[in-house]
DNA sequence: GTCTATAACTCGATAGAC
DNA sequence: GTCTATCGAGTTATAGAC
């Protein structure tokens, strides 16, 4: 039986990986800097994670499927399409003041290896841009809003609420916002993203 | 006097060295990858740029600027709202067409520098957001338009136009859109997103 | 499980011939 | 201007004691 570890070592090593890698991404991360956040040496952590690569897979699973599976639910529930729209903006924008760095970092980090992307994620399933498409072609069909494309009000609704977070420091430079103000502008943005996107397909 | 480079060495540097930074940020990009993609070898590299560091940060001063002083121009001309709105969208778009790897560039450095962007940018001069922010409220105080906020006008053009280009990789997986199809999509939003903006501040 | 010490390697940079 | 060869700093990863 394995010896249990002291103190939540692994836990430690995980939020202190977890930091680095969000700030610097992978080439620009520091095994050293990971063990100095974790009040650690670096022999360890290549004893609980053998390899940087390991480890920060880890944390790339882990920050990747925070970014998606809130959407999943969201999409899936069984409610009307307005109520979606609200639902999504409200609880992305949530999860995002918690998380502002996720943005950039799986999105940098997709870019940089768009092969092991894709067929691997949504495997044969329909994605949730997919079966997003497949509620908004009803409402269609049903008359209830304009002929729009799927796609476009999908997009528009991801960019209105992940955007701010990834130009925020050029955003806080070029507005004068400090912290706080970004926090209050996310807070109405949560009501009035949801606002626009409606009225955009009114008939 | 120096002898002249026999080929456009220097240009081929600048092109090889801006592909390698774009696509791999500062910390992951490698002097022998552009090298090679220059078609020669490290220490030729160092001759016509003393230090890794001096060459990115030619490079990056030419994405920023790339990025930004079109901005500036569209937003300073003496025309309708509307048209500002129409002409940017058009614009930025056909520039980001041309530079799809730009946005995450750009914002993933200042991300990481924070610090030595802000008074530097625009020293004390107003933001083209604050300009944009004049002519949006001198229409207000007409009542051409409703008592919107500048701010979430500016944000949502530029989260529009801009975020699909950040997330392109992960948009076509999730989908199923190919290079012609993207392209086609950008075209017809550089029409739509205006539509929606004007529309979100009509009376 | 945790540490110190060090091996093995990557990569930016330089020396020096042509 | 351009090349080959190599150095040396900085990093990941391992050996081995406790």
């Amino acid at each position: 039986m394995v010896k249990m570890e002291k103190d939540g070592t692994q836990e430690k090593i995980l939020i202190a990986a977890s930091k680095v890698f969000q700030s610097k991404g992978m080439a620009g991360a520091r095994m050293q800097d990971i063990a100095d956040k974790a009040g650690i040496n670096k022999a360890l952590l290549h004893y609980y994670f053998s390899s940087k690569e390991k480890l920060f897979n880890v944390i790339f699973k882990e920050a990747f499927s925070t970014f998606f599976p809130k959407i999943n639910a969201l999409i899936d529930a069984d409610n009307s399409l307005d109520e979606k729209i609200q639902g999504f903006c409200r609880e992305y924008i949530d999860m995002l003041l918690k998380n502002p760095y996720l943005p950039l970092f799986v999105l940098n980090e997709i870019n940089s290896h768009p092969d092991r992307l894709a067929k691997k994620m949504w495997k044969n399933q329909p994605t949730p841009f997919q079966r997003f498409a497949t509620h908004v072609k009803e409402e269609i069909k049903k008359k209830k809003i304009r002929a729009v494309t799927p796609a476009e009000i999908f997009i528009n609704m991801l960019s209105m609420c992940i955007f701010p977070f990834i130009a925020k420091p050029l955003w806080m430079a070029a507005s004068g916002m400090n912290e706080m103000a970004f926090r209050n502008f996310m807070e109405e943005r949560k009501l009035e993203i949801p606002k626009i996107i409606i009225e955009s397909i009114k008939k």
